[in-house]
DNA sequence: TTGAAAGCGCTAACAT
DNA sequence: ATGTTAGCGCTTTCAA
């Protein structure tokens, strides 16, 4: 049987507010005694709240919801395990959706889970996500009423709240790197046009590449979506590019594309050029060296992101704070010195 | 503002009771007149039903829990992509969780998820889910009420309904391989005692020698938890262990391990002997050579584990079946011919 | 073809 | 220190 709280207080002989006041610690009236055998009773009966009726009279459910592109990716996974434990020790519970990196479904999940009658909304943004209408966006974050906060992209246009890394600083790390080894010619995958955190990484690259009087070369400048597949698309290009001795990519899963592709081709990756990749990725060290990477900060950026968002919910008030955290070069075994 | 049920009647002129039975599609009464109408103010409004008073009233939340023990393992991730969408096309949400491979957590969680008011439970258990009092655990699984399916795990002492694949003949086919291609000396990284899926692999590869007339040796038993790191730390007495020249390895994680310790240790592990894993993970063809890998067919056991729960839910009727996917071996470039 | 009203389980303002 | 009561927004039975 499923106990209510009206069967508590018939039980108990008292009234239901009475119970009310007592299970949720309110500090007020109520003796003790009546309160010990109120607990008492509750804890017999394995009492437990319906949420439904919580939610319903509180207008708050204590879920978040979270949408990621691709949870098989293993950044995005390690993200959500994050924010699943950081809002669990909060007391919330995580709606989960995939968005499959799709924007339109994106609207959908979005819709759906304010419907749900979540407190707040963390979006970690498909890649096509600024190809939309802004305008539009804006209207229909602002129509849920709800705390949101964009994770993992920074949105100029978008009067939301954002917290993610400095794409810009980390691709320019990663590019002094592969200088400081004595590169001259390097490549640099990009994520495609608008992609999310792609121009920025796009800038710190080829600011870094002036900054020491190297001059930006189109042709050393590939396209992909992250994916390994894309990386395997572009590898047999990149590596015939023969006065390419480096390659820096937005991602390291493109790295193991290209990887892949060199082992079945007979060609070593690795003493084919120096990589540098995004993403500290859990498999960079299975390849034969281990990847150099530009690591995100996973951690600062979830703390960040459900703090702000936390506080939203608290103080019944939207803000619409950028925060950026600072990305950390990984120094591993994929970057060689290049005698000139 | 956010519009109600009772606005819309006002705005309709009608009465509550209508306008629920138009909006729920409810095929009764109601002149096509007035349908239009309140559809079309529904519709102008955007009008959202508020779940938790459809939660309420209805005893549904049209929410399922799902408990996963580490969302960062590949294997996890797909499912749970593959869950979500799943449950989503049936109209269901998914209240995610990750235990972090806790039995503890993991029935913190399951409470937690009930009084949640979710609908049913998908529970893929952590490794040592059969650690626990089975008695006990039984009495949680049976006090929630909830339709409960635990997947990726064969619990023969729990009256539940749980969904796995034939791990007894993942690892004889995959054992078969091995065998087949002139090994003899096979070394088993199994799982630890009692985890998850361990006893059934052991039993294959042990069935399997003994079917090809092999005899079982104990020194080529080794132990680790499926993760990357545990393959890390068997590597060395793998390796250095002469007389195997294959070996499998209950996932493919520990594999990638293996080739970790290699790779630092400058010993190529494909050329030192041949490997199949567990588990198809996605990372299997960026390692020098793509790895073989028993394949648990993870689209198939998640469209029985939602097809087995969505059915206990509709027909309110909590069944106890147990079912078995099969495996498939994918052959790929880490098992080679040995000369005898 | 439609409306009124009770009820889902809990919260909170108001009484006593 | 404790009880009464009016909602929260929706579903559903019973009347009309």
């Amino acid at each position: 049987m499923k106990y209510t709280m009206k069967d508590i207080a018939q039980a108990a002989g008292v009234s239901l507010s009475t119970v009310s006041l007592v299970l949720n610690d309110r500090p007020v009236r109520v003796s003790d005694k009546t309160r010990k055998r109120i607990k008492q009773i509750a804890a017999e009966t394995h009492y437990q709240p319906n949420s439904a009726a919580v939610s319903l009279s509180r207008h708050v459910s204590y879920n978040i919801g979270l949408i990621v592109p691709d949870i098989t990716n293993p950044f995005f996974a390690q993200m959500t395990r994050e924010i699943n434990e950081q809002l669990a020790q909060h007391g919330y519970s995580t709606l989960f959706a995939d968005s499959n990196n799709s924007a339109e479904k994106e609207r959908h999940i979005l819709h759906n889970m304010v419907s749900r009658g979540v407190d707040g909304i963390l979006l970690v943004p498909s890649n096509e996500f600024f190809y939309q209408d802004m305008e539009k966006l804006q209207k229909q974050i602002d129509e849920t009423g709800k705390p949101f906060v964009l994770v993992n992209a920074t949105a100029d246009k978008l009067r939301v709240c954002s917290v993610n890394f400095d794409n810009f600083q980390g691709a320019a790390l990663a590019t002094q790197e592969l200088i400081d080894h004595g590169h001259r010619n390097i490549a640099f995958i990009q994520g495609k046009a608008q992609y999310v955190n792609a121009p920025e990484r796009y800038q710190g690259y080829r600011q870094t590449l002036e900054k020491n009087g190297l001059t930006f070369h189109p042709d050393f400048l590939y396209e992909g979506d992250y994916s390994i597949e894309s990386g395997y698309q572009a590898a047999s290009s990149i590596i015939n590019n023969n006065e390419v001795t480096a390659v820096l990519s937005s991602s390291d899963m493109m790295l193991f594309g290209i990887i892949k592709w060199a082992n079945e081709h007979q060609v070593n990756a690795f003493n084919r050029f120096s990589m540098i990749g995004f993403d500290n990725d859990p498999y960079d060290v299975i390849t034969q060296y281990p990847l150099t990477t530009v690591d995100q900060q996973i951690s600062k950026m979830v703390s960040e992101s459900v703090g702000a968002l936390l506080k939203m919910i608290v103080n019944k008030k939207i803000t619409h704070q950028k925060l950026i955290v600072t990305p950390e070069l990984i120094r591993r075994q994929s970057v060689r010195m290049i005698k000139k």
